[in-house]
DNA sequence: CGTATTATTGACTCCATTCAAAGATAGTGG
DNA sequence: CCACTATCTTTGAATGGAGTCAATAATACG
């Protein structure tokens, strides 16, 4: 299969999503000089460790992954879930090194953005770096929204997350009422804050109400507006 | 009092903080060609709105401010405090829309930095895009912080807190035991996701245990060791 | 000096956790 | 192919941490 090496951003079918979003079609041209598309990982392997120096940026082709930290006492916290498209990395600007660890939640293939010549690449292609501003701004912008959700209560807080991966999964072309989540409920549960005997009660309870279907790790949305206002927007 | 016109980054005692920290002597002088001394805001004020247009980066001068967003139902939420020699306005670096507001918490001064021609000013000060991406790369790992934060008990989050202003104090040459908090119960509480007379209730129960006096909003760490512990790093 | 804001303290309630046990599912090797 | 094991999920019961409500006290402010 060498289809994959002749991927290239200009025919990414997440071009309006990934890196080359926000480029033109000269800049775009130009990046995939410096892009490198990388092997495919399994469910459990990792990406980056914390610790590591940080060489690359990288953007997910396929596959999800989740973005984790572990704390003094050894309990992983889920930062983010990371779906198609989106850029990984940005917790190793500061110091050139990976305060988080990344590890794929199921079959997952890369492209990555060498960054070891920052100053270079954005003699190179000046678009760029407006464009990863843009992107490490998002980040921002998303985990401060995570930091407010951690003050809701727990119901709320499920909601939120399946419309966030529905709304998500939506933007990249899948369904957005039907998805699986590749994450363990007891993941949910570490990437919320809340016990996974709760988020499985919470399911349940959905379910029940006919808002949501769950078969396993198979979620159908029933009643988008009802779950929007179980989040409360 | 002129003094403040005479002010450049280059006899700043906030050098080893702040956007020059990186920089070099040659670099710090270009930055501040650009770099303009704002006038002073009292308590209360806005440094800028959710909404606003994102023109510059700031970096305050003196006094402390909060950065707060607000949630559909109007409750406000504390995404953090911010110090002498720290940087905002990143929320604004997606779509240039500031995305949280901040609010001089007592007199304060800023710095700041025009981004509106980003591109222009990197190839200026080359130096300069990789100081922002470690700054910006900063907060979001601080943002983390705050998530995984939101999921320990009330206790060991406000033995957090105080120790990180203690220890952001103490690299602003202040002390590292004595502050004064310039937060309200309430602040402290929206901030820290929890109530406000829990936050009344946990500063009794460590004032009782002799690891901290505090009288109104100064803090006096008595037992550093100790806050430590109950943080639990 | 009076009013508004902020802080303290107590009593009660409840949401979510913890503990516990059983059931379902997936993966492995004989 | 089935048994065996590990992992994941569901469900119930009891507990507790932190919230809410309420009343009072202290402080700041005009």
């Amino acid at each position: 299969m060498n289809i994959d090496k002749q991927v290239t951003c200009n025919n990414c079918s997440l071009d309006t999503i990934c890196l080359p979003r926000g480029l033109t079609k000269d800049e775009v041209e130009d990046i995939d000089v410096v892009i490198k598309r990388k092997k495919t990982l399994q469910r459990g392997e990792y990406i980056y460790r914390e610790g590591d120096e940080l060489k690359s940026l990288l953007a997910i082709k396929s596959g999800t992954a989740k973005l984790i930290s572990n704390d003094e006492r050894g309990n992983e916290h889920i930062i983010d879930v990371l779906l198609p498209g989106e850029l990984l990395g940005f917790d190793g600007l500061y110091n050139n090194k990976h305060t988080c660890s990344v590890i794929a939640l199921e079959t997952l293939s890369l492209c990555e953005l060498p960054v070891t010549d920052l100053e270079g690449l954005a003699k190179l292609i000046p678009g760029l770096m407006r464009e990863l501003f843009l992107h490490a701004g998002e980040k921002i912008n998303e985990d401060r929204n995570k930091i407010i959700l951690k003050n809701i209560p727990a119901e709320e807080r499920l909601a939120y997350f399946l419309l966030n991966l529905s709304k998500r999964y939506k933007k990249r072309g899948f369904s957005e009422t039907e998805f699986t989540l590749t994450l363990t409920r007891q993941e949910i549960g570490t990437h919320l804050g809340i016990a996974l005997e709760t988020v499985s009660r919470l399911l349940k309870k959905l379910k029940d109400s006919k808002i949501i279907d769950v078969e396993k790790r198979n979620i159908r949305i029933i009643d988008l507006k009802a779950l929007k206002n179980i989040q409360g927007s």
